[in-house]
DNA sequence: CGTTAGCACTCTGGCATGGAGAGTGCTAAC
DNA sequence: GTTAGCACTCTCCATGCCAGAGTGCTAACG
């Protein structure tokens, strides 16, 4: 029992949220319990540290902190961390003005390539925050043909490259009926380039039968026409229909020096967990639709195997276009702040890059 | 002193290799020492357990095995490995026909899109072998221009496209000094594809200056061509001179599983070992110079953080058109055989097709 | 002369033991 | 409400010990 009960949910007096930080930002360093004497020692608390063992005591009556055991010191709770990042989520700790030109220069240096935009921005976020860093790409809502091009490989058989609004491209091989030449296959390209640019799949599928009928040529070439964009189609349509396409991840290797994973057991299921797909959309869901960052704290997580770490994300894009997600990735025991403020910082300079695409 | 004194460099006779054998085979699955009483239990050996001491000393004599401490059974040295993989890279021991199959048909299924194929590749050695598996895309000595693509994606920014012939995809973006429609650049793209396909960087700067003189309309439009141009030759001769293009990997887990890697920081030492290109370029060289695979054991490998992990290699491709490698990665206690006969038959498999590209 | 049984020897791994150290919670005094 | 003091608890680490595994040697055997 507590000398002072204090009540589990009500809010905490400025002292104790000073301690619950101090223990935080102790035990995010050190990664070893904090005992009340240390606390004094290294944070000007102005009292002793028989005072700072009473709050302690009622942090832990409040859930926040917990003992190992007996005569260890304390370490946050799932729910202390959670208080501690409510009260700087609105801030978070952006990255020094230096740091983030550097980054913008970076960002100019890699040409156009979405695909490389995302890897860059896993890799920053890894090694900012020296964590794991994890961007998926821009998931447009309806994808829209920007570019269609056909290369012949061999007699009777066409690549399909279908360039996409978002930077995306998608690639295929079409086998054909008859032998066709590059020149037949570039006629093709040109006439469909026409007539399907800026067209969603539902578009396309409306437009073709009028499309067909103002088709001239012999049936040969009718049919090849009409086999391609059928695959056109098609691609894009499954392309709608993926819910996640890719994620991007970097520095999982920074996650294996905390001494929590030690052991590569653990962190071993953590990888596991993340290669699910369903979760990850599920995620990437709640994010995207409420469109502000996100701090998933130890056992908040759905599976279980993610109990001892903690995702920090935020959404870029514009709503009803395209949107991803960047983030991080780390133990529950984690610089949130810094967390919170360089994932902010990406997802601005994300938006900035997509907006582009759409300027 | 051994009893038999053998002459360490000297050939083995059947029965000491035959134990050479059951030791490594016995410590490839249990990961512990294995002593002589195991042995002639597990292994019908036809000779009591004091006899197998004998030659197991001998084998230590000649450096194939070793001890972990003075009262501890075998363990294989990394020379030991070695005579063991010298004795079966000749066959090594390929999947069955069933499973052969089942990859085949998989294989089958991926569209054409050669990355695609590599990855495939790496998640297929992956889990055949629970180890590590590697691929890099194949790589031509001088890649020759397939397709060019130009898309607009603002009035003065375009978005350059080149499809090389081993199935590789180029994207940048370029800035344009006046304003052009999707219907110039389409235009411009036509005459290049006409003209540069299937050259290399260098035949294209040959013939420049004879495409540009031939070159008709008016100056803005030969400064766009031009422009356009060189950035061809520039994104080609870059993607030549990279050594390593991306290595493909999957089942990183796998070798986490292993008890010899249960504290984690070994690994860790070893994916970053992997992460320096000059190593990774250095082995690809030895594996596609010689063409046959190769087994990589323990300390043979240069950088000491690769001291406890073995690679099995193979090349696939076409000597003097483009070239790639597959492989696996795992603790040096590793399935030999059927690393060795997975690796094999998978770089016959991308063999098949790649020569489908130059058919 | 190679093979085998027997035996002494060595080293690890597991387990119990016993402080030292860290940190708590309580109480009485300020 | 705050603080000093103190008994108490629990981990961590070093030590010592024992059982088990496996070796190397030797003497006997076919």
């Amino acid at each position: 029992m507590a000398r002072r009960m204090r009540p589990t949910s009500g809010p905490l007096d400025a002292r104790s949220r000073a301690i619950l930080q101090a223990v935080i930002d102790d035990y995010v360093t050190t990664a070893s319990p904090v005992g009340s004497q240390t606390l004094v020692e290294r944070y000007s608390l102005g009292v002793s540290s028989a005072t700072v063992r009473g709050i302690l005591a009622d942090l832990e009556g409040a859930g926040l902190l917990t003992h190992p055991h007996t005569s260890a010191g304390r370490i946050p709770t799932d729910a202390g961390y959670r208080t501690y990042v409510e009260s700087i989520v609105e801030l978070g700790a952006p990255p020094p003005a230096v740091e983030q030109l550097m980054i913008r220069h970076q960002f100019g240096q890699v040409e156009f390539a979405s695909e490389q935009w995302f890897r860059l921005a896993a890799t920053t976020l890894a090694s900012m925050t020296r964590s794991a860093g994890l961007a998926t790409a821009a998931k447009p809502v309806a994808a829209r043909v920007r570019r269609i091009d056909l290369v012949a490989i061999q007699d009777r058989l066409a690549s399909l490259i279908l360039v996409l609004r978002e930077g995306t491209i998608k690639q295929g091989l079409i086998a054909l009926d008859v032998p066709v030449t590059q020149a037949d296959l570039t006629r093709v390209a040109n006439l469909l380039n026409e007539r399907l640019a800026e067209l969603t799949a539902a578009d396309i599928v409306t437009i073709l039968p009028r499309f067909e009928r103002a088709l001239g040529g012999d049936a040969e070439s009718r049919n090849l026409t009409r086999k391609i964009a059928e695959r056109i189609i098609r691609t894009v349509a499954e392309f709608d229909a993926l819910r996640v396409e890719e994620v991007y991840s970097d520095g999982l290797l920074n996650v294996m020096e905390a001494p929590e994973f030690a052991q590569s057991e653990k962190l071993r299921r953590v990888f596991t967990a993340l290669e699910n797909r369903a979760y990850l959309a599920d995620l990437i869901a709640v994010v995207t639709e409420t469109g502000r960052i996100h701090v998933f704290i130890g056992r908040e997580n759905a599976p279980a195997e993610m109990g001892e770490v903690s995702l920090v994300l935020a959404p870029y894009g514009q709503a009803g276009r395209a949107v991803g997600v960047v983030g991080v990735l780390g133990p529950t025991r984690m610089a949130y702040a810094q967390a919170i403020g360089t994932v902010g910082f990406i997802s601005g300079l994300m938006n900035e890059l997509v907006d582009h695409l759409y300027a």
